[in-house]
DNA sequence: CTTGACTCTATAGCCGACTATAGAGTATAT
DNA sequence: ATATACTCTATAGTCGGCTATAGAGTCAAG
């Protein structure tokens, strides 16, 4: 009795305000608030004076918008599957069907990616060691427009598509980062 | 001396109009000049009444643009790349580095991004025979917010950062796209 | 000589994911 | 008490990369 154990038997478990979270998270307050508007989050309670309160659980949902953003779902759809999670459904029809599409993509960009890497790479690498052979245009061009002539695939080169969705912003890393 | 060449001995080569570089390029004649706006490509001439016309070197060109976006440089860095290239600039200290650092980040959101297709894959593959197990959160919680409570790697998993570099957008199917 | 497809410029809007600002209350250390 | 750090809401702005719209000229076919 004297014991604090709530009823389901677990500790009171630690709450945090929003820059606690984001100090741990290194998801920026601002963020976080955005992220609630979005229905990705919602803190845990509120202070008598309206600061949110986060449970740990927040670190787990975090991450989970953070790696469904990096296999390419939007804020949005990662918000619906969390929706839909709540009301107890198991994966329906629909969001496996996003999986799905995610994973297709996810082939195709990383496939991609990995030819223009080893183009890159390459370019890089000749400059290296041929000092600099000069050329009509820089070595960079020759390099990432060398198959220019022989189509080396689809009917059209147009690669990362416009249309609706968003790829999250590009890897930026956190720290050191001198841009 | 009725031979139709010119002065560098080679065909007249065949102009396009605006249009038929979308055709054939998949990228819409809006893009088209748009990009022109913002340096990454120039008609080779214009008609009496103003209308573009391109060479076939826009199609390399093109390449060019859109592989660049697909390892990460930006339009804008694009544009400079090229108008570098153009001035006779071979790979100077500044393109290097950029390319360099896409280099860099192109490694580390390949990693990144294997290692969540793998977790994506599993999350399917359970779906796929074990019917649905239902639980706390839907499957791919489970599956993509796994590794909760032992943070897997670095100090913390704001994973796309957000920055001022904008990836590319995804790669949307573009035929019978049902979204 | 009209119709319809195509092109031009200029400008505005959109989408996703944030980021910044203003103005006001709260918490805490000294 | 006051300074400073933190939080709140609401709203606007940014950035990248397009896309859309308006209003006008051009061109080829019938």
């Amino acid at each position: 009795m004297g014991m604090r154990s709530n009823v389901n038997g677990r500790p009171p478990e630690q709450l945090f305000k929003i820059g606690e979270v984001a100090k741990r998270s290194g998801v920026s307050v601002e963020s976080l608030r955005f992220y609630e508007t979005r229905g990705l989050l919602e803190p845990a309670g509120r202070t008598a004076s309206g600061y949110r309160l986060y449970d740990g659980a927040v670190f787990d949902r975090l991450r989970f918008v953070k790696k469904a953003q990096a296999v390419g779902f939007t804020l949005g759809e990662t918000a619906s599957i969390i929706a839909e999670a709540k009301r107890g459904k198991r994966p329906c029809a629909e969001v496996r069907r996003m999986a799905e599409d995610r994973l297709r993509d996810l082939d195709i960009k990383l496939n991609q990616l990995k030819r223009y890497r080893r183009e890159l790479k390459q370019t890089l690498d000749a400059w290296q060691d041929k000092g600099e052979k000069d050329g009509v245009l820089c070595g960079l061009i020759e390099g990432l427009g060398a198959d220019a002539l022989h189509r080396p695939e689809g009917p059209a080169f147009a690669g990362p598509r416009n249309g609706k969705r968003a790829e999250s912003k590009r890897v930026k890393r956190s720290s050191h980062d001198g841009r």
